[in-house]
DNA sequence: TATGAATGAGATTTCATTCAT
DNA sequence: CATGAATGAAATCTCATTCAT
């Protein structure tokens, strides 16, 4: 037999590795369970992979890469700020409660203290770009005299927290009994949320 | 060696497994480091709990029973919503971020997959209700004519989930660089966001 | 509260010794499950029994010193040593199959070689004397023309043989499915191989 | 280190277990004592046998499967049934007390309790098939005119009674000081014994 | 390049036994 | 007498990583 297309088997091994940690968490992710998901043994693992560590962060950055760029576009333009942040957030709910995505969140937190490395690469490269993102599209509304907002940072966080309480919803507390959570609905919900407030809004809206 | 006195020995255990899960996360803390943090040996550890889990679940617990309670009154009475969403807020947002509660969600996102007693102890007596003095408050605002909410539960959801952001940013995105949060700040934010919305409100509030 | 009388103590622990190593065997009997079937500490136990082996050992000696003495008549007279050897028999399958004394072939047989001492105290003290009896049956039916031996201590160990099996029986495989035997008729069947043997006569017995 | 022929490996293992049950029992057998035996680690045997459990068991199988079919012809032809019948009781109390089957019987009956699987699997292939062959030796004898047996499944428990006390007997309570047994002679005194029976024969035999 | 085989270093949990009170 | 509390010493099983071939 011609050996498989070896240019596929990095791709392969992120593959497997992203359904085990997905499924077993970091240290629950054994390489036996991945190589054998590749088809290959587990020295070949490392061939590709120093370590358990880099493969992970390999896979990470492999992720994060191909999700961001398409969470908002480049140039707002004359859009309505209120339409480009419920697309971000219906964007993002999506992506983070796919289950290929899922165990991200969950790992970075569980794990990053213990590696700080990674918690680092992924607030830089994730925490970081996702919140700037967030506040160009705050910054825009409030040119347009459509947004206003007094703490930037922080609304930017309030936006975020929520779809991130939904991707660990779904992945940690669903198995064990949680009630459904619908991507899509829950994101217009806290869009809602976060655009009108919960105070009653005496003007005409 | 004279037996130190017993009355303090459980309580002594606790802290010792809080400081060990806190630095080392559920699967990482051995049973050895801990006993030898009290100072006493591991069999007597299976003495005062039976397994890693009941130790874990028991510190759970203690935490969280003395702090629950205190986030918001039992009875509501003629109180405004708003002071008491504010309250709750700012309350939460302290304790989270007390390093001496922190790692308990951190372990509960990171490591719930893998041991399924633990997520659904988690989501039964914390998330649970959590989540449900946050419905009663803002039930009690509609109720009041103060607050208006189509999606309750999710709502809850955005919430919790700033909050919570607003913890892991402090345990484990600050270590590595991250813009320091301050939490009575960070609360005030969060709520006027919650509150007002983001929108441009054209009433005279 | 009067204490309860000590006299009865050292029976209430060889009883609940007896059905503790009856239900579980003698490494997989916990001394802690003794004491609390008689309700007593742990620390008591050792108290009235230096070890777990000398409990065992005096739980086997009581045992054995009740039930020998009754095996067979201490002066055998006139009686014919079929029939003695029938009573023998019949007592003895009667008495090993009891679910009280079952376990003690059994812990016997399973881990004497672990623990020589109880080896060699029920050799000498319930092999030797029983096996002596038989030999004294058997020597007794030679004298009074009745019996024929070629191999005396080969013979007893034929007749104890098909004793201890169907004790075994009772205890190990009847609970995983084997055709219950009932005592009595198992005595008298073993009994008339031994005494008639299978080969066809052509006497007129 | 050169890695040894990975051919015997397993047999290896099952030599060395053989001794070491042999030695200690099941419970108190070692997988460390074992793997030393061996020469290989502890981990080296989880990769050839999943548990102590499943080795033990593929041992005694293994040991079963060799001995039972040369214990008597499957066709007895025009054979005389004592003579099957001491070849057979030859055959077994040679193989039972021999020091490398001793220790089946006595694990089986030890700790048979604590694992019914093992004594169902036991009492399937090994007593069933015994007993069975037993009674198509007797049926095959009563059929020539040449045995008579009232009653046939107590009648190979008699017989398999003292061939199984011998084995007992040689691992023991010969260790502890009992008179050593010579298995061919034990074996011609027990089929003596069965055959013609203790009681004064008045005929010509 | 690829792998089967091997392992070192633990991890949790158990229990007979002791001893201060 | 009685005990609650404590422990040392094991025992089974796991897994990331290595290396001869």
């Amino acid at each position: 037999m011609a050996r498989p297309k070896p240019l596929n088997r990095r791709a392969d091994i992120l593959d497997a590795a992203r359904d085990t940690f997905n499924a077993r968490g970091f240290a629950g992710a054994r390489m036996d369970d991945i190589a054998r998901a590749v088809g290959i043994s587990k020295a070949a693992l490392y061939l590709e992979f120093p370590s358990k560590n880099a493969l992970f962060q390999a896979l990470v950055s492999e992720l994060i890469e191909t999700m961001l760029p398409q969470a908002a576009p480049a140039d707002f333009g004359d859009l309505s700020a209120e339409l480009i942040l419920r697309n971000f957030i219906a964007f993002m709910a999506e992506r983070l409660t796919d289950p290929q995505m899922a165990f991200v969140p969950r790992v970075i937190i569980g794990e990053g203290a213990n590696f700080p490395e990674l918690a680092a690469f992924y607030h830089r490269h994730v925490i970081g770009r996702g919140l700037g993102i967030l506040e160009r599209i705050i910054r825009h509304g409030i040119g347009r005299g459509e947004l206003v907002c007094a703490d930037l940072p922080q609304a930017t966080r309030t936006i975020v927290g929520g779809i991130l309480l939904a991707a660990i919803w779904k992945t940690t507390f669903e198995p064990v009994g949680a009630e459904p959570i619908e991507p899509s609905a829950m994101a217009q919900a806290h869009a809602d949320t976060l655009l009108c407030g919960l105070l009653v809004r005496k003007d005409a809206a």
